[in-house]
DNA sequence: AATTTTCATTTGTCATACATATTAATGTCT
DNA sequence: AGACATTAATATGTATGACAAATGAAAATT
């Protein structure tokens, strides 16, 4: 692992490329201590700081954790999906609103994503995660509940079925689409008579792959795209129709 | 933007998320300048070297980049797709490597993601696009190609068949799927036969996306799906096969 | 033998200094 | 007055040295 003093790059940002190369190339192997600060600092010839500095841009990527003490040290990480699906989700959703997504644009890739596990689903699902969506449809059903408690159910449930298809790695894909959707959900308003419909569209759902009806989940998750688009079109025309009469009344 | 000094935490990395979630919250705007390292060491009332680790931090997720100089500072970076791909692809791959996923569960997965998008493709491809996969049907024909050239040509052409979407969001996700896919296919050795068959389906799938054909384009996806599941298996067992004649030979 | 103490190692944090890049202001010359 | 070189100011990049705090192992003590 060598790096090159006249490049362009800081010395931290390729100390931690030269490390995380070897990473992924399997030289470093799971668990594997790396050497202390003060070696890589002699073996980079560098100073300790920008060993440091090289340590926490890896470690923000959860390749190492550090551990104080005699025996501390840096440790190449094993990459949860815990982890790796919390970091997407953050990229995903900031890739969404700094990119000014439009909400069809997501909304389509959502559902096409989730439609593609849906079949899946209907065959391998478990009863405990039918179980989790009939509690989150009942959560849903609750008159009482706010907007924002109403979309992280909603997110709940969708997992569910996700997760019922039986893939980790599709989970794990799936789970960035589907939660990064959700700050756009958000800014839907959603009144009693379109909660009603929602809960029962995902009972619908739900006893399809009750029924292991791969057909009718697909034909629900039509309808409920058609559904969410719909609100938010409503949901944007309001707003548009506010601005104007606002634009009046200073004009 | 607060922090506690006696959390169990890094002071770094209580930094790095009170200025993430500042930028996720949008209370910090793309392109907006942060306070000077200096600066923020007095807000938050730590040495300039732990802001600089929080700040690397942030630059190892892409969130800011920072410029030298009278006017310099660290920016609020807006997150392009292209930087946000490579992020993930190199996070699915560590997970692929790392959690000993099975061939099986990550080729189930890319071709039902895949699958996903063919019939949005096969309305939408551009005539670039099928430019694109007939040019890599031609550079997998070549029989000089080595394997990696070979699957590297693969990555691309079923990248031209998802970004057919014409759904950036979908692209995004997708891709680090298909991509994070290409180690686990390279550890196949492609026979000459085993090219030809699967340039036919390749063929095949142009073909349908060109008479914009979605339910021959989902077809021909499970017939490819099949085929390389089929052929992984049949290296795995030769694999078996000759791990087994060694241990005869050593004992 | 069990417990406590000491100690060495390592990361976490700080203070300070200097190098370097970049821009803005200043000054100089034509 | 305008073009160009010089200087100054500001910011990040890097280095040095020091101390605090955590942690485990070895040594000492009961």
């Amino acid at each position: 692992m060598k790096i090159d003093p006249n490049s362009s790059k800081d010395l931290s940002a390729q100390i931690a490329t030269a490390i995380r190369d070897a990473i992924v190339a399997g030289d470093l192997i799971v668990d594997q201590r790396l050497p202390s600060e003060a070696e890589l600092a002699d073996q980079f010839e560098v100073s300790r700081p920008t060993v440091r500095e090289a340590l926490k841009r890896l470690a923000a990527q959860s390749l190492i954790r550090t551990q104080r003490g005699a025996t501390g040290g840096a440790f190449v990480n094993r990459l949860r999906y815990e982890e790796a699906y919390t970091q997407a989700v953050t990229t995903s959703t900031l890739l969404l609103s700094m990119n000014a997504v439009s909400f069809d644009v997501a909304c389509e890739a959502r559902y096409a994503l989730e439609r593609a596990c849906a079949p899946m689903s209907a065959q391998r699902r478990t009863p405990d995660q039918l179980a989790t969506m009939r509690a989150e449809i009942h959560r849903q059903s609750q008159p009482d509940l706010s907007d924002e408690a109403f979309c992280a159910s909603d997110v709940t449930f969708h997992r569910a079925l996700v997760d019922g298809a039986g893939n980790k790695v599709l989970s794990y894909q799936l789970a960035g689409a589907v939660e990064a959707m959700q700050p756009l959900m958000n800014m839907i308003t959603f009144t009693a008579r379109s909660r009603e419909a929602i809960v029962a569209l995902h009972t619908e759902l739900a006893d399809a792959l009750t029924a292991r009806d791969a057909a009718q989940t697909d034909a629900t998750l039509i309808k409920l795209e058609a559904y969410t688009r719909e609100l938010a079109q409503s949901v944007a025309q309001a707003r548009a129709k506010r601005a104007t009469q606002k634009e009046r009344k200073t004009a």
